[in-house]
DNA sequence: CTTTCTGCTGGAACCGGTTCCAGTATCGTC
DNA sequence: GACGATACTGGAACCGGTTCCAGCAGAAAG
């Protein structure tokens, strides 16, 4: 284990000189520099972070907080944020946050608590009261995806506007029934997403004059669920919905291999419009709302990057203001949604 | 910032007798232990890593190495290890390994040598020669998952077998034109998987007395590579195969996806089988052997705490035996696959 | 020729824990 | 009553860096 003392003195200088130039910081001839940093290549020398965060109190790492690894949005945000943070020098300490346990008590209390990072993360969390005021009792920066939170800068889409464009989109091509299928506003797994794409839904709905009475099916939230209750909606042909609206693409899509399976063309008797992206969209031509789930990573590291660059917390922020980021979705248009073609009564 | 110093001198005692109330290492009275307690509690003591580390050498962290975060497999495994680890205090940095390339190189140099971790696990991770030196050079316990490195403890399956079971499932329904739609051996993403599933295949077949021509079929490991495929496998009906294996579940779904959009019914007209135990499979009611990336996680997360309890590094390791453990795969039979039931030639 | 500034260097303190070692009190044993 | 073992406590060294401060050149300014 060679220290920073045995560089020095391999290099014949004083230990606070070797430290200023392999650091970079305060003075240190050209000479003596080249003379220290040979020395450290040649004993294969690498600081230890441990000590230099013990004095500097910054450990180059960030912590992220996210409910699923699994899931096609979280392990994209999720791989976008490690790329990002390792090209600034930061590694990435990851929290997969349970629903309320024993467990996610034990991450607040005992790891975040440990402060071993600079800066936080959190993705796409439902945080309780509680957890907000512990997040902020660390003293470093926080920041969010998915979500407002609470005095924090987060970066998101606007899952309301989202949702209604989805829905208007279905309206505008002249469908009638439309019904939504998506996450139950009971069991929210994170953020407002499935009650904030149900009244965005909802609220298109009813400027169109829609009823909005039996148009809501909740499911769980994969491929899985929109197939079964594809299934069951799609089931009877004289309740059928003529379009269908699903909270992401892969319940859209499930609802679609459901469509496929009973028999039902799409889109000439059943549309379907999604929201994500996802790879697969293609590949059953899904017509979708694009959101970008690795911009929205990237754009968390930035903002993190400047928060951490402030000098001081007892600066005040810029205005509060820009502590919302929303980003666009983009309406994709694949054969999945058109017209309705049977006759309505 | 409260420091031991503060909690021992609320409670009257010296530095030292508050780190060992605080540690349980050492004697303490039960008296003074209680009053350190109280009064770490009061003031909201929390240890600070780094000085521990810095002293023991031990950080409570645990380095996973992965080549992707957002396929199945991967992030199952990662989900799996983040519990695992999270219940033995130890939290988890991830670093996202790209193929070869300046971050792939950066994390190796920079991020790994900084060992600010107990030990490694290696995911599915294809290691050239010299970065498996750079690891052993650690000094860290490394513990593989997908696949063999040298002299390091590996849990995997044995993709051999499993693509030869695969195969012999088919062949024992009795089907003659079997074909394998896997990755690309050129392009092996981790380890040997393509080539040893590809291997399996093919012993397979050789075995049943089967040419093994033109029945290999090279796609993206994913289920868009295997609709892909499909379309073009099955759009010919004269050289159609009855049975096809998949070289992982998504694939199949490709496959079986494709094979809808043809018309062919599956598994009249065509048997399908795959590898994972993908939650997609059975809404496709797709035939599979079953890995359990979970239980791999959970076991490589065991195999590393073993190896760090283990006093010294000096210490013979028991004999090298067990350095592989081989999880077996399970046959699950859905309906997607079943006898050939057109005639043959 | 002094004074001041700038560039550079080394000694020492410090970050916040852990652990070694010495010292004391209590207890059981011969 | 002497002795050793055991339970407990505090002082001090230490881990491996960073940073403050003082000191000392040599150059520029007065």
């Amino acid at each position: 284990m060679s220290a920073i003392a045995d560089v020095a003195r391999l290099a014949g200088v004083a230990k606070a000189t070797a430290s200023r130039a392999l650091s970079g910081r305060g003075y240190v001839s050209e000479a003596t520099r080249l003379r220290v940093v040979a020395a450290a290549r040649e004993i294969g020398y690498v600081a230890s972070p441990n000590a230099a965060s013990l004095v500097t109190g910054r450990t180059k790492n960030v912590g992220v907080i996210i409910p699923f690894i699994s899931r096609w949005f979280f392990s994209e945000v999720l791989e976008s944020l490690e790329q990002a943070l390792l090209a600034e020098g930061y590694d990435m300490t990851l929290y997969n946050l349970p629903a309320a346990s024993a467990e996610r008590d034990s991450v607040f209390e005992y790891f975040l608590a440990r402060k071993r990072f600079d800066g936080v993360i959190s993705v796409g969390v439902a945080l309780s009261e509680a957890e907000v005021d512990r997040l902020h009792r660390l003293g470093r920066p926080l920041i969010g995806i998915g979500g407002p939170i609470r005095d924090v800068h987060t970066i998101a889409i606007d899952d309301v506007a989202t949702a209604r464009l989805a829905t208007e989109h279905l309206l505008g091509l002249g469908h009638v029934d439309v019904v939504h299928v998506g996450g139950d506003p009971i069991d929210e797994m994170d953020f407002r997403v499935h009650s904030q794409r149900l009244s965005g839904f909802y609220s298109a709905m009813r400027d169109a004059g829609r009823s909005t009475d039996r148009c809501f099916y909740p499911c769980e939230f994969s491929m899985p669920g929109g197939y079964e209750v594809g299934l069951s909606v799609l089931g009877d042909p004289r309740t059928r919905p003529t379009a269908i609206f699903a909270a992401s693409d892969e319940i859209a899509i499930g609802v679609i291999v459901a469509a496929r399976e009973l028999g039902i063309q799409v889109p000439a008797e059943l549309s379907v419009i999604g929201i994500d992206g996802h790879p697969y969209a293609d590949m059953f031509r899904l017509t979708t709302l694009e959101q970008h789930p690795r911009r929205q990573g990237h754009l968390a590291v930035s903002a993190l990057l400047t928060e951490l660059a402030r000098p001081t917390d007892a600066d005040a922020r810029p205005e509060e203001d820009g502590y919302l980021t929303v980003l666009p979705t983009n309406l994709v248009i694949r054969s999945s949604t058109s017209g309705p073609h049977r006759p309505r009564r």
